[in-house]
DNA sequence: AGCCTTTGACCAGCG
DNA sequence: TCGCTGGTCAAAGGC
């Protein structure tokens, strides 16, 4: 199978790079079927009128390649309908996010960005990685709100959709909800099947969009941005850092996120695996062997640097050049632990913190 | 006030 | 031509 697309993306600090071959050899659909149901996540079915064909995501260290899985030969025309699993398009949408998040993030100061770029390729693999099967579940709920919530109009897809019809179709099953793309002039439109359990049974999209996605800012407030926490949970929903993979391994750095002094989730990795972002991302002026993750906070003092389930003492303070606020040192205050943190406020946001975790928490 | 969803009516395609 | 089915319209009401 010869590559058809190659896509590669650069971000002008080279600070992440990452490339996707598009083996499968696919013409773009007129309409796009998604269902919800999918039992295997490394596996997805590809039904373009009568064909199928199988394909497979396999997400290597800097690449994600789609190849066909089966003996079906290329398509040869625009299928009338394309029928995939929810799981490959929610792994389309995560990468397009990566993309969007790499591309916001070109704004924020260099140390900011190197982390979200970091933060956003480690969520990417995780958003590919086969074992995670809940964000199926939360994509799913997402589309039920949209007839409910308004902040919900951008469903996960990334578009924002307009409701302008329903119907109870085929007699006895499922409710049909049409949308339309909000976008003036685009043509787009979905229609949302929904099962009794509220689930999402089928999404039917048909047409292409003829604008880019809607700005992504409310994403980047979900990253790092945000201090009311609603968006920021959604996030950690969203990408399921409950940190709960099977993975993690010892020694392990964390990167705990807070909002309003308060700790959504920590999530842990592998140095190896940290390593391997570092290579990736190149060198971090925050740390080299910690990940770090910026902690915004409505209204912050200094005590709640501690605020993190653990009880911290304070054993140095540094004066770093070019940053008007010192760097406090921090390490477990139970004698047998070995974990400390690094605490700074940012320069261009006095109200925010970025925290370097060192070491793990044995007790 | 403006945007959105709801819902019954209408229309087109098909057998 | 008729009836069925699915997609869209648009008025009304809600948020």
């Amino acid at each position: 199978m010869q590559n058809n697309n190659n896509i590669a993306t650069t971000n002008p600090k080279n600070a992440s790079s990452i490339s996707i071959a598009l083996v499968a050899n696919v013409i773009r659909p007129k309409a796009i079927r998604l269902k919800a149901v999918a039992n295997h996540p490394t596996v997805v079915a590809l039904k373009c009128n009568t064909s199928v064909q199988e394909a497979s995501f396999r997400m290597d260290k800097e690449s994600i390649e789609i190849s066909e899985g089966n003996s079906e030969p290329s398509i040869l025309h625009r299928p009338i309908a394309h029928v995939v699993s929810s799981l490959t398009i929610l792994q389309k949408f995560a990468y397009e996010e990566h993309q969007q998040i790499l591309v916001d993030a070109r704004s924020l100061p260099q140390e900011l960005y190197q982390v979200n770029c970091k933060q956003s390729t480690l969520n990417l693999h995780r958003s590919l990685s086969p074992s995670s099967n809940t964000k199926q579940r939360h994509y799913s709920s997402n589309y039920v709100n949209d007839s409910k919530k308004t902040e919900d109009k951008k469903s996960s897809d990334g578009y924002k959709w307009r409701k302008y019809g329903q119907k109870r179709v085929k007699k006895g099953e499922f409710p049909r909800a049409y949308y339309r793309c909000v976008h003036p002039a685009c043509p787009v439109k979905k229609t949302v099947e929904i099962s009794k359990d509220g689930e999402i049974a089928e999404i039917i999209y048909r047409g292409d969009h003829n604008h880019p996605k809607p700005s992504s800012k409310s994403r980047d407030k979900a990253f790092n941005l945000d201090r009311n926490g609603s968006t920021h949970e959604k996030w950690m929903q969203k990408f399921n850092l409950d940190g709960n993979d099977s993975h993690i391994d010892i020694p392990t750095v964390s990167a705990s996120f807070i909002t309003d002094g308060r700790e959504k989730a920590t999530e842990s990795v592998t140095i190896s695996q940290k390593r391997k972002n570092d290579d990736k991302l190149g060198d971090s002026t925050v740390a080299t062997k910690s990940t770090a993750v910026p902690k915004l906070m409505s209204s912050i003092d200094d005590s709640h640097e501690a605020n993190d389930g653990y009880s911290w003492q304070k054993y140095g303070k540094k004066v770093i050049k070019g940053n008007p606020y010192p760097r406090n040192y921090y390490r477990c205050s139970d004698g047998k632990c070995s974990a400390r943190k690094r605490v700074q406020r940012v320069s261009d946001d006095p109200r925010s913190f970025i925290t370097i975790y060192e070491g793990k928490h044995h007790h």
